[in-house]
RNA sequence: GGCGUCGUGGCCGAGUGGCUAGGCUGGGCUCUGCAAAAGCUCCUACAGCGGUUCGAAUCCGCUCGUCGCCUCCA
C-alpha cells in the first residue's frame, strides 16, 4: 500500500498562511509547478537553494508513493532589465556578442551541470519560455476578450484596476491594491501603461531588438508573467496541486500568475503555494544584481575569498537540509564547516551498519524511531527535525557496535532500510567516500594497519605513530577500537 | 512610507503553553602505550517591557532591532 495513505502530510500554503493537509486534486497523482531559472548568468548559491528545498518536496512525495508530475520552467525570453524596456538574455547577447541562443544554451547548461553535481532529480518536463509563444498568445487573446487587458503601441498590458474590480489582486501577497497605488513609483518606459500597476502580457519589439516573434498585436516578445501561466496550463491543468518558487517571486510574479489564470480560466490556478526563503551572505539577500553572491562551483573548488577550504556537493547539500525551507540561512564558511563535520560523521555511520550483526533481541524501538522520522517530514517537510532523528540513529549506531544495544534480524533490516531511504533517497545525500579506488585504498590501508599493529606489539611507538600520522596527513584516520582498527577516509 | 517576516545558549539551527531538539565548539570522566574515535557527562538560551494564565521562550499588545517585498530577482 501506498505510504500517502498511512502518512498524513501536511504542507504550508503561503495562500492560506497556515498549515494544511495535503489533499491532491487527483487521489494518488500530484502536479506541481516550480519557477526556474532565467538563464542569462551562471546559478548562484541562493538560486541554487530554492531547487533543492523543491528537489526535497518532490523526493519525498515520490517516496510517499505519489505519481509526481513535476514541471520546472526555463525562462528563456521575456525576463526585462530593470528599466523595463530589454530582455535579460538579449541584453547578456549584446554585451558579448552572441548569439541570445548562446547565452541560453550556455547557461541552461551550467544550471543543468550544477544542480546534477548536487544531485538534483531533474523534473519530469522542463518546458522553455520561447517553446510555447504560440500558447501565451491564445492566453493574451482570451484576457483581452474579456477586457481585462488593453493594446497601446503593440504592447499589451493586463489591467490591474479592472482585474481588481471584481477579483483580489494582492491575495497572495496580501497587498492592497490602494496601497500599491500610493507607493509605486514613477519608471521610466512604462508611460503607455494606464496604471503603475498593470503589466506586460506582450511587449512590441524595438528595431533593433534580436528577440522577437510575430503576433496579433506586433513583433515582439512575451510578458515575463506569462510564460509560467501557459506553461503550468498546458501541462498541468487550468487547477493543479502545488506552485512553488522562491519568496521573492510571491510579488509580483505569482500574484500575476493568479490573475492572468483568473482572467482566462475563471479558476484559482493553485492549491497549495509554497515559498521557499532565501539564502543570505553576510546577512544580506544573495543577489546577482548586488554582487553579493557566491557560486556552488566555487564552494567545490574553494576558489573564493570567503572559502578557507572547498567542500563537496553532498557537504552543501547537508547544510542547506538541516535548515527548515521557510528559513532563512545564513551562509558562511564556518557555518559549512561544522555541517560538513556533523555530514562526516552522519556518513561514517551509514558506512558502519554492515558491520552490525543481528541479535535474538531488540533493546531499540525502531519503530518509535521510524516514525518520528516521518513525522517529521510529514510536518511540512521539516529536514531539520529528520536530521536530528538521524543523529539519533547515529548514536545507535555506534552501541550497536560496541554491543550495548541489540537488534533482531527483522528490525536491523528495517532500521538499515529506513536510515538508507532517509539519508539518500530522501535527502539526496551521496556517500563520496566510495568510489572505485576505494577497494584498493582499503587493501593498501589493511596492509599499513597489519604493519603498524606488529609495530606496536613490538612497542616500536615511533613507527606505529609515524604510520598513523602520515595517514592521517593524506586524509585517512585510524580508530583503534576494541575489535581491531579501522579507518575512514575524509 | 506601506505590507510581511524574524529576533533562541560561543556558533549554526529546530520546536512546543508545563516534559532533553540536533549539529559544531569548549570542559570533565571511561576506554587507550599515547592519540583519535566512541560512550557517559557538564556549561552558556529563548530581544525588551507589559498583559492573559496555576504556568509562556511558546498566546496577545507595545517598543527596539533584523531581513524580505513594494522595481529585475530563487
Amino acid at each position: 500500500m501506498e505510504l500517502y495513505k498511512t502518512n498524513q502530510l501536511k504542507i504550508y500554503n503561503s495562500l492560506s498562511k497556515s498549515k494544511e493537509i495535503f489533499k491532491p486534486i487527483l487521489e494518488g497523482h500530484v502536479g506541481m509547478y516550480v519557477c526556474g531559472p532565467t538563464v542569462y548568468s551562471n546559478v548562484h548559491l541562493g538560486n541554487v537553494r530554492t531547487f533543492m528545498s523543491f528537489d526535497l518536496v518532490f523526493r519525498y512525495l515520490k517516496h510517499l508513493g505519489y505519481k509526481v508530475r513535476y514541471v520546472r520552467n526555463i525562462t528563456d525570453a521575456g525576463h526585462l532589465t530593470d528599466d523595463g524596456t530589454e530582455d535579460k538574455i538579449a541584453t547578456k547577447a549584446r554585451l558579448e556578442k552572441i548569439e541570445p541562443m548562446e547565452v541560453v544554451q550556455r547557461y541552461s547548461l551550467d544550471f543543468h551541470n550544477i544542480l546534477q553535481k548536487l544531485n538534483n532529480i531533474p523534473p519530469s518536463i522542463e518546458p522553455t519560455a520561447t517553446g510555447h509563444i504560440i500558447d501565451q498568445i491564445e492566453i493574451i487573446k482570451t484576457i483581452l476578450n474579456k477586457g481585462l487587458a488593453y493594446v497601446v503601441n503593440g504592447s499589451v498590458y493586463f489591467d490591474v484596476l479592472k482585474y481588481n474590480e471584481t477579483e483580489h489582486y494582492g491575495i497572495l501577497s496580501g497587498r492592497k491594491i490602494e496601497d500599491s497605488i500610493q507607493n509605486t513609483r514613477d519608471l521610466d518606459g512604462q508611460s503607455e501603461k494606464k496604471n503603475p500597476q498593470d503589466f506586460a502580457l506582450w511587449k512590441k519589439a524595438e528595431e533593433s531588438h534580436i528577440m522577437r516573434w510575430p503576433s496579433p498585436w506586433s513583433d515582439g516578445f512575451p510578458g515575463w508573467h506569462l510564460e509560467c501561466t501557459a506553461m503550468s496550463t498546458k501541462y498541468l491543468g487550468k487547477t493543479f496541486d502545488i506552485h512553488g518558487g522562491g519568496m521573492d517571486l510571491k510579488f509580483p510574479h505569482h500574484e500575476c500568475e493568479i490573475a492572468q489564470s483568473k482572467a482566462c480560466n475563471n479558476v484559482n490556478p493553485v492549491h497549495y503555494w509554497m515559498h521557499a526563503n532565501m539564502l543570505t551572505l553576510n546577512g544580506q539577500k544573495m543577489s546577482k544584481s548586488t554582487g553579493n553572491y557566491i557560486l556552488p562551483n566555487e564552494i567545490f573548488t574553494g576558489e573564493n575569498k570567503l572559502m578557507k577550504k572547498a567542500f563537496s556537493p553532498s557537504a552543501l547539500r547537508f547544510f542547506m537540509m538541516q535548515a527548515h525551507y521557510r528559513s532563512i540561512l545564513d551562509f558562511s564558511n564556518d557555518a559549512l564547516e561544522a555541517s560538513e563535520k556533523g555530514f562526516l560523521k552522519l556518513m561514517e555511520a551509514v558506512n558502519q551498519l554492515e558491520n552490525i550483526t543481528a541479535n535474538k533481541t531488540s533493546s531499540i524501538d525502531i519503530n518509535s524511531w521510524k516514525q518520528k522520522c516521518y513525522e517529521a517530514m510529514d510536518d511540512d517537510f521539516n529536514s531539520p527535525v529528520l536530521i536530528a532523528q538521524l543523529f539519533e540513529a547515529v548514536k545507535y549506531i555506534n552501541l550497536l557496535k560496541l554491543g550495548d544495544d541489540t537488534l533482531n534480524e527483522e528490525d536491523l533490516k528495517d532500521f538499515k532500510i529506513t536510515i538508507k531511504t532517509f539519508v539518500f533517497d530522501i535527502l539526496g545525500l551521496q556517500n563520496e567516500t566510495s568510489d572505485d579506488n576505494s577497494s584498493k585504498i582499503s587493501g593498501v590501508v589493511a596492509l599499513l594497519i597489519t604493519m603498524r599493529n606488529e609495530a606496536r606489539a613490538n612497542k616500536n611507538w615511533a613507527l606505529s605513530d609515524k604510520i598513523r600520522d602520515e595517514l592521517l596527513a593524506i586524509g585517512i584516520q585510524l580508530k583503534d577500537g576494541k575489535d581491531g582498527t579501522t579507518f575512514i577516509i575524509n
